[in-house]
RNA sequence: GCGCUCGUAGUUAAGCCCGGAUAGAACGCCAGAUUGCGGAUCUGGAAGUCGCAGGUUCAAAUCCUGCCGGGCGCACCA
């Protein structure tokens, strides 16, 4: 924010001496409009350093601050905070920052990508609701990145690999009735699995059973081989709508089954170079010396099978390879999180070039009374909640009846219904565990989708009453109502909202960004008549309300919400 | 047991990494606003020992230590 009248003020530390300059100058948006445009706290930190009295430091600061460019008055508050107001003209430009920030940068094609992994869907298993999170989140950090101009790869990594397809392909033959493989539900799909394991526990030779298929699917054989790709395409067929009503979609769904006979280099590399050794009954591991606290882990169990740490090891250094990506971030749950701190160790000690790898994780759904395991067969689907949501959003529209203005209500109820269900998930800090319950999360109102969609309709209504052109009349600079220095601060944020949502990985830094413009949005336009308005403020206001509507749809746009122009 | 993580109004929760002004919201509750551009809005109010106790600091919800409470994880599942 501010570049030049940062780099300005960086140069007034030098004159406080060299000590003095070891401090950043950094602008803050204050809580409260009393305390300017924008204000700094560098007089406190410099204080400590000087050794000097922070108002003392503030004072001579805020002296030079004030005859600054752009600057209207600084003045000096509390324990040494420098306010600055500016020029209503400064303001105005920099609002060509913002307006920039609405249009998505151009790919730069050249520049290594981001490999985005989420979704991470689990082959003959519908999708449940805990799987919005993974999938939003994961979504939205995707769009950030590529609405900024950085290539990315979205990539779905599919569980298609594993003991529980040798166990499905058993229960498929026992009790599928010869029912053919490519035409059987999730639902029934789900329930042999359930069924499995309800069996397993009277007849324990299943079990080995199970075992003893999903050999024979690693080493080839046609039938059981057949059986397991047609149950992939199931699946896929099944999840694809679901999906494509959260406008999720991959460059990739490459999984866990493209990577087996990958692993086995890495194994000797391993053994090479010391870092995998023999351990428990004939297993064999990675043990991280100290300073390290973290427990060992396998990489090939006793009966040299692999597992999903051989597995990521593998998929790490494909995509590297095919990649060279800047970074590859992972988004899985919290409960992984010990396994992706033995995969990143072992990576280290094997001392591999590695990008920037993370795992960003996302806390727990939980339900207030249910349990979600899939093996007991009560998972909460996905598109339960999404048609659920949509239902309570048409009964919503409906009880409008006349005052809603919509063409297409249709269409405006799956916009409210999954905008609701998606805005709950991503406007609450992705670390949190979430309890699921159902009001919670299909809100209308308050801090929720319909609150940003209004919104947006209500400035767009005004910019079409205004006509078409009376928008772009560059408007004459004046003297702001305390309303739009409010609106117009916080449109100037949002460029740098959107940087700190992608560096820090957190989509609710934008989604309660986009909720606090919407309140100062309504309050002004509540306050300060744009229409009627003499014709030097209307046009400013005009402004500001487009302004407003453009940030508002972009965000939006990245949140994967959809804003529609009337409703 | 060890490790990680969370604890903020009645409820749901932002701020914590990087210490600074009166702890910012939503729901619910109470009281208001329309001969003005969309009242799905706005204004005001009540409601907080920031889990507890120490420590560091001019300054602690924020950093450090201990304790209490919830969650997760802890070698052949993913």
């Amino acid at each position: 924010m501010f570049e030049t009248l940062t780099s300005e003020a960086q140069k007034l530390l030098k004159t406080m001496g060299s000590e003095a300059m070891k401090v950043a100058w950094k602008w803050e948006k204050p809580a409260d409009v009393n305390h300017g445009d924008i204000t700094t706290t560098v007089a406190l930190q410099l204080a400590r350093i000087l050794k000097k009295s922070p108002r003392d430091v503030a004072d001579e600061l805020a002296a030079k601050v004030g005859k600054l460019s752009g600057v209207e008055r600084c003045e000096v508050a509390g324990a040494g905070y420098i306010n600055v107001w500016l020029t209503p003209k400064a303001l105005l430009e920099e609002l060509a920052v913002t307006r920039k920030a609405c249009t998505p940068a151009v790919t730069r094609k050249k520049e290594a990508p981001v490999i985005v992994e989420y979704c991470s869907l689990n082959i003959a298993k519908p999708l449940g609701v805990h799987h919005i999170l993974t999938t939003m989140i994961g979504q939205v950090i995707a769009n950030l990145y590529a609405h900024e101009g950085t290539p990315v790869v979205r990539w779905n990594y599919l569980g298609d690999w594993g003991t529980q397809f040798g166990k499905l392909f058993v229960a498929f033959e026992k009790w599928g009735a010869g029912a053919d493989p490519a035409k059987i539900s999730l639902n029934e799909l789900l329930a042999l699995y359930v069924k499995f394991h309800e069996e397993a526990e009277k007849d324990p030779e299943l079990e080995a059973r199970g075992q003893a298929a999903f050999k024979r699917l690693e080493d080839g054989d046609r039938e059981v081989r057949h059986v397991w790709q047609a149950f992939v395409d199931v699946t896929k067929r099944a999840v694809a709508p679901v999906l494509e009503r959260l406008s999720a979609r991959f460059d990739t769904d490459v999984g866990e089954s493209h990577y087996e006979s990958a692993m086995a280099p890495i194994i000797e590399e391993g053994k090479k170079k010391g870092v995998f050794t023999k351990g428990e009954k004939g297993a064999t591991i990675v043990q991280f010396p100290p300073p390290s606290t973290l427990p060992p882990a396998v990489v090939l169990k006793s009966d040299g099978g692999t597992n999903y740490l051989t597995r990521d090891l593998a998929l790490v250094v494909d995509r590297i390879a095919r990649y060279h990506p800047a970074a590859i971030l992972h988004v899985v749950g919290v409960e992984q999180t010990l396994h992706f701190q033995q995969l990143m160790a072992t990576a280290k000690l094997l001392e591999w070039e590695l990008p920037v790898w993370e795992h960003i994780v996302f806390g727990r759904m939980r339900f207030a009374d249910q349990s979600m395991s899939t093996r007991k067969g009560t998972i909460l689907h996905l598109e339960e909640v999404l048609d659920e949501a949509v239902r309570r959003a048409d009964a919503i529209i409906k009880d409008r009846g006349d005052a809603i203005q919509s063409d297409d209500p249709k269409e405006l109820g799956e916009m409210m219904g999954i905008g609701a269900v998606v805005y709950g998930i991503l406007s609450q800090n992705r670390k949190m565990d979430i309890v699921f319950d159902w009001d919670k999360m299909l809100s209308f109102e308050g801090n929720s989708a319909p609150y940003l969609q209004y919104t947006h309709a209500r400035a767009r209504s005004v910019i079409r009453k205004a006509g078409a052109d009376s928008a772009k009349t560059s408007p004459a600079v004046k003297t702001l109502t305390v309303h739009e220095r409010q609106l117009l601060g916080k449109l100037l944020q949002f460029s740098s909202v959107l940087e700190h949502a992608r560096t820090e990985r957190l989509p609710h830094v934008l989604a309660n960004y986009l909720h606090q413009l919407c309140q100062d949005f309504n309050t002004f336009y509540n306050v300060d008549p744009i229409l009627t308005a003499p014709e030097a403020e209307r046009a400013f206001r005009l402004l500001l309300t487009d302004s407003a509507a453009t940030v508002l749809k972009t965000g939006a746009e990245i949140l994967t919400l959809r804003v529609p122009e009337r409703m």
